[in-house]
DNA sequence: TTGTGTTTTATTGCCTCC
DNA sequence: GGAGGCAATAAAACACAA
């Protein structure tokens, strides 16, 4: 409603209205009969306070209410029926803004919320990302680290597995520990493409040794299927000898499977 | 003064309830 | 079927800027 309209006096609503003078003479029914029917009248501030008042206690209109009302404002019932009708329609509207500016209120601070998130996500993210290069770059360091800085476990080969592995070992070690290994075509572990090259084997606990030569199935005289070959382990030690020209190990043999 | 936007009053048509 | 409520709408009343 625009500044001034509502604050009406009742002086001024009678100069508009000069018609009534009191509600006995605003209750008239042929007052409403004689005005043109297009015209409107607008209620005075009293008038609309008292309705204002009224609808406050209650936004619905009894029929004894809506008779009580009319006579004591000087309205035809229909009006003052047809001003709570209106009056109702404009709580409508209103209670739709508050509704809606709290909703809005309440989406904000989930939007604000989600951001934040967001943004520590993002965060986690990239410390992530850093991480991982930084253990790619420590991996691609190791093999020039010491090749066998970890002890060397023995390869766990109980009896019941000892046919499927058909090991044959030559094991020189007085300790007992790795001797052998079989080879798994699905991941080749085994490099061999010259006299120095490494056994690539995890079997032996990273410890990978040069392969000093390579007996071919012929040559080993075998006819089970399985390729075969002569490698010569060495120690983390021996292999630094071996650098220095001197060779420490032993000979052991390790064949495919299929 | 006038054009324009807003508010208020009133009507119409449809729907629900008793 | 009548009474009453509601949504949509018309139109008068009003405020205000240019």
């Amino acid at each position: 409603m625009k500044a001034g309209r509502s604050m009406m006096s009742m002086e001024e609503a009678s100069k508009r209205r000069p018609f009534f003078t009191s509600p006995d003479e605003l209750y008239d029914e042929e007052y409403y009969e004689k005005q043109s029917p297009e015209k409107k009248h607008r209620l005075s501030s009293e008038q609309v306070h008292l309705l204002e008042k009224s609808f406050e206690e209650e936004n619905k209109l009894e029929p004894e209410r809506k008779t009580q009302l009319a006579k004591k404002l000087g309205l035809q019932p229909r009006q003052v029926a047809v001003w709570f009708q209106n009056r109702r329609a404009r709580w409508k509207t209103k209670q739709l803004e508050r509704d809606f500016d709290v909703l809005k209120s309440s989406y904000d601070t989930l939007l604000s919320s989600y951001d934040s998130i967001m943004k520590e996500n993002e965060k986690l993210k990239s410390e992530v990302v850093s991480l991982n290069e930084k253990l790619q770059v420590q991996a691609k360091e190791v093999p020039e680290e010491p090749l066998c800085d970890k002890k060397v476990d023995p390869i766990p080969v109980d009896e019941d597995m000892a046919p499927i592995f058909g090991t044959r070992v030559e094991d020189h070690l007085s300790s007992g520990s790795v001797g052998s290994a079989v080879v798994d075509e699905g991941s080749p572990q085994v490099v061999v493409d010259s006299v120095d090259s490494y056994i690539l084997a995890d079997n032996y606990g990273g410890c990978v040794g040069p392969v000093e030569r390579v007996q071919s199935e012929e040559e080993d005289g075998s006819d089970d299927g399985r390729s075969y070959l002569d490698v010569f382990v060495v120690s983390e030690t021996e292999h630094q000898n071996h650098e220095e020209g001197e060779t420490l190990g032993w000979w052991t043999n390790m064949y495919y499977v299929g």
